[in-house]
DNA sequence: CACTTAAATGAACGGTTGTTCATTTAAGTG
DNA sequence: CACTTAAATGAACAACCGTTCATTTAAGTG
C-alpha cells in the first residue's frame, strides 16, 4: 500500500487539453461534461475519476494559465540587465506577443481568460496581477534605467510602459479574433513591428540617428 | 382590426434593459429566462408575448449595440472639418472613451460584447466593422489631413490611428474591469489624459512649442 | 496464480433549462 | 354595455445538465 503506482495513460492531461480547447471556443458553461468526455472517447462518469467536478477542471486550467507564457513576457533577467539591449529588447517583447497569438495552447488560454474574466473574479485577479501589473512594473523599471543612462527621453516610466504594451495587447487580441473567422492576420501582424519602430523613434534621444532618417522633409 | 393599438406599459423595453444588465454581468448562457422575468416581476411565460425566444432578446440587444454610442466615437462631422481642431479633437475622443466606461448602459453593452465576441460571430463582425475598422479609418483620414497641413509629422496615418486609439480601448477595458471589483479607477482614468498629451507631443511639429516645454533637459 | 486497485462503464438521479399553452386578466373600441 | 385582443399567468413538458454509483475491466504486485 501507499506505493503510489501510476497506471494512467495520460487521461488527466487529455482531459485538460480537450477541455481547454472546448472552453476556449464554446465557453465554460456551454461546454458539457459529455462534450469533454466524448471528445477523448470516454463516458461522462470517467472524468470524475480524475477531477472532483467540472469546476475543478477549470481551476486546473487557471493554474496552468498562471505559469503559462502568456504572463511571462520577459526573460528571467533583471531590469538592470535588460535595459542595455535597448530597442532590441522591445522588439523581442513584441515578437513574444506575436508568437503567443499563434501558439495553439497559449491562444486557447488567452481566449478562455478573455471570456471568463468578466464572470470569474479569480481569472480577473490573475489577469490584473500577472498579465498586466507585473509586466507593466518590470517594463517601467527598464524604462527608468534607460532614462538614467540617457538612452531615451526622460518622462513618466509608467506611462511609457503602458504606451508600449497596450497596443501589443490589442494587436494580440485582434490576431486571435481574426483567426477565429479564418481571416488574414497579415496586416495586424505588421502592426507589431511598426509599433516598435514608431515607439522607439518617439522616445529615443535622437543624437546619432542610428538607422533610418527622419520620416518627413 | 389592424389599428395597431398600443397597450403596452413598456414591458418590452424593460425586458431589454434587464436582460442587458443580466447578460453583461452573468453572461448570456448563465442568465435564465426566469432570471429575466423575475427581475421585472413577471412569470417566465410572459416574455414570449414580446420575444420569440431567448436568442431574439440577444439579437435585439445587438441591434442596440450597433447604434449605440460605443461605436460612434466621432461627432457627425467630416474629417475635412474635424482635423482643424488638432489636439482638442483627440482630447475629445479620449473623453468620449472615458465617459462611455462610466455610462451604465454603454458599459453593459461593452461587457456583453467583450464576453460573447468569442462565441458569437455576429457580435464579432459588429465589433470589427463598427467598433474598430470604422473609427480607425475615419481617424486616419483626419491624421492624413493634419499631415498635409503640416500640423503633425508625416508618417503612416493608419499606424498613427492605431497608436492613438489602441491605448484608449485598453484603458476603457481596464476601467470596466476595475469597476467590477469596486476598485479605484483613478489611476486608470488619469492615463486617458496622459496618453493624449504624450501622443500629441510625439507627433506634432514642434515649431512653436505651444504649451508645455520639452520634458527633459 | 490470487489480490489489489486505478480506471472506465453506463444507467440512473434530481434539478434546471427553454418553451408551450389553455386560461385569466384587463385595457381599448364601438 | 358587449366585443376584441394584447398581455400575464402558472402549470406542464421534454430535453439537457452535473453528478453519483454499483459494476466491470484490466494492469501492476507478491
Amino acid at each position: 500500500m501507499g506505493t503510489g503506482q501510476q497506471r494512467t495513460g495520460g487521461t488527466k492531461e487529455k482531459i485538460l487539453a480537450k477541455s481547454l480547447e472546448l472552453f476556449a471556443s464554446k465557453g465554460f458553461k456551454e461546454t458539457t461534461v459529455r462534450d469533454i468526455a466524448s471528445s477523448i472517447g470516454l463516458q461522462q462518469g470517467a472524468l470524475y475519476n480524475h477531477f472532483k467536478n467540472k469546476d475543478a477542471i477549470l481551476m486546473a486550467l487557471i493554474d496552468q494559465l498562471m505559469s503559462s507564457a502568456i504572463v511571462t513576457i520577459f526573460e528571467e533577467k533583471e531590469p538592470s540587465e535588460l535595459y542595455k539591449r535597448g530597442k532590441a529588447l522591445l522588439a523581442n517583447i513584441a515578437t513574444t506577443f506575436k508568437l503567443l497569438s499563434f501558439d495553439g495552447k497559449n491562444e486557447a488560454l488567452f481566449r478562455l481568460m478573455m471570456q471568463e474574466m468578466y464572470k470569474n473574479s479569480d481569472i480577473r485577479d490573475l489577469y490584473h496581477e500577472y498579465f498586466y501589473q507585473q509586466n507593466i512594473k518590470k517594463l517601467s523599471a527598464v524604462f527608468f534605467m534607460m532614462m538614467q543612462e540617457e538612452m531615451i527621453r526622460s518622462s513618466d516610466p509608467l506611462l511609457l510602459a503602458n504606451e508600449f504594451l497596450t497596443p501589443l495587447f490589442f494587436y494580440q487580441t485582434q490576431v486571435v479574433l481574426l483567426k477565429l473567422d479564418g481571416k488574414s492576420t497579415s496586416s495586424a501582424v505588421l502592426l507589431f513591428e511598426k509599433h516598435v519602430d514608431y515607439f522607439w523613434k518617439s522616445i529615443r534621444i535622437a543624437d546619432k540617428e542610428e538607422n533610418g532618417g527622419a520620416s518627413y522633409g
